[in-house]
DNA sequence: GTCTTTGTTGGCAC
DNA sequence: AGTGCCAACAAAGA
């Protein structure tokens, strides 16, 4: 699930719900998903609000009254829960404010981690994390294009180029600009560099627009009909699947070339 | 039991 | 150095 659409839905509902309220203490019930130990974790937030919640890339950023940032990061599946009562099974740390209400970290596969960070930019180059997907500006990814080499699908999904898009949205913004996975960047002219760039912000915004819900995903996607059989929104034919840098992808082999 | 899965990292080959 | 491929991590569903 958490490609840039869910994080962004995330940092919404964080936003919404669990900013500017004092922090009585942080849980965490699996330690392999901490990587700043629970002990830490208390001492740095313990007391302290969070008063922003912003997003790079894949990654939540919740910032705390003393600048600092406690990051998320939710792997391959997972979400946020701010309530009162009974967690959620999955649940993995939380932060227990003293209105009596949480913010649980729920992240089924263990696949996902938190940390404590003193200074974004530090960590950005620490995780190798690129321009994020929603803020990079043409000229910059006109750059970033023309320098690489690769298959597309590895281009896009590559986050130390440009962060927050993965193999589902990679799917669709290559669906939807025509363009098969498997082709090398190397091919492509200047205009289509710029129809790339457009649709990677059309595609994540829409994405955004409908809560990230697969299910409840614009009728032009693919999105909905990743499954081999299915048929192809544009065209009618049969959606197929493949595999390119290791990860499976479903396409269109009629509209996409 | 087997295979696949929305992510990331590290190892190996070229 | 950059790129491709694979295994590992973990758990759930088909």
């Amino acid at each position: 699930m958490p490609e840039l659409p869910d994080v962004e839905i995330f940092r919404q509902y964080a936003e919404k719900n669990a900013l500017n309220q004092e922090i009585e203490k942080v849980t965490v019930d699996e330690p392999k998903i901490a990587e700043t130990d629970e002990s830490q974790l208390n001492e740095e937030l313990k007391g302290r609000e969070l008063i922003r919640a912003e997003r790079l890339g894949k990654y939540l950023l919740l910032t705390t009254t003393k600048e600092n940032i406690l990051v998320m990061h939710f792997g391959m599946t997972g979400w946020l829960e701010y309530k009162q009562g009974e967690k959620h099974r999955h649940t993995r740390a939380s932060l227990i404010f003293s209105n009596g209400y949480a913010l649980n970290f729920i992240n089924p596969r263990k696949l996902g981690r938190i940390s404590f960070s003193s200074n974004l930019d530090a960590f950005q180059k620490e995780k190798k994390v690129g321009k994020d997907a929603l803020a990079i500006k043409l000229e910059e990814f006109q750059d970033l294009i023309r320098k690489k080499k690769g298959t597309l699908k590895s281009f896009l999904m590559n986050q130390s180029i440009i962060a927050g898009i993965g193999n589902i949205y990679s799917d669709e913004i290559l669906f939807q600009a025509g363009m098969n996975p498997k082709r090398q960047i190397s091919e492509l002219e200047d205009y289509q560099h710029m129809a790339l760039f457009q649709l990677i912000k059309e595609v994540l915004h829409k994405a955004i627009e409908h809560n990230a819900d697969p299910g409840n995903m614009p009728l032009s996607f693919i999105i909905p009909r990743r499954k081999e059989g299915e048929k192809c929104p544009a065209c009618g034919g049969e959606v197929k699947k493949d595999k390119v840098s290791g990860r499976g992808f479903y396409y269109c082999p009629t509209c996409q070339k």
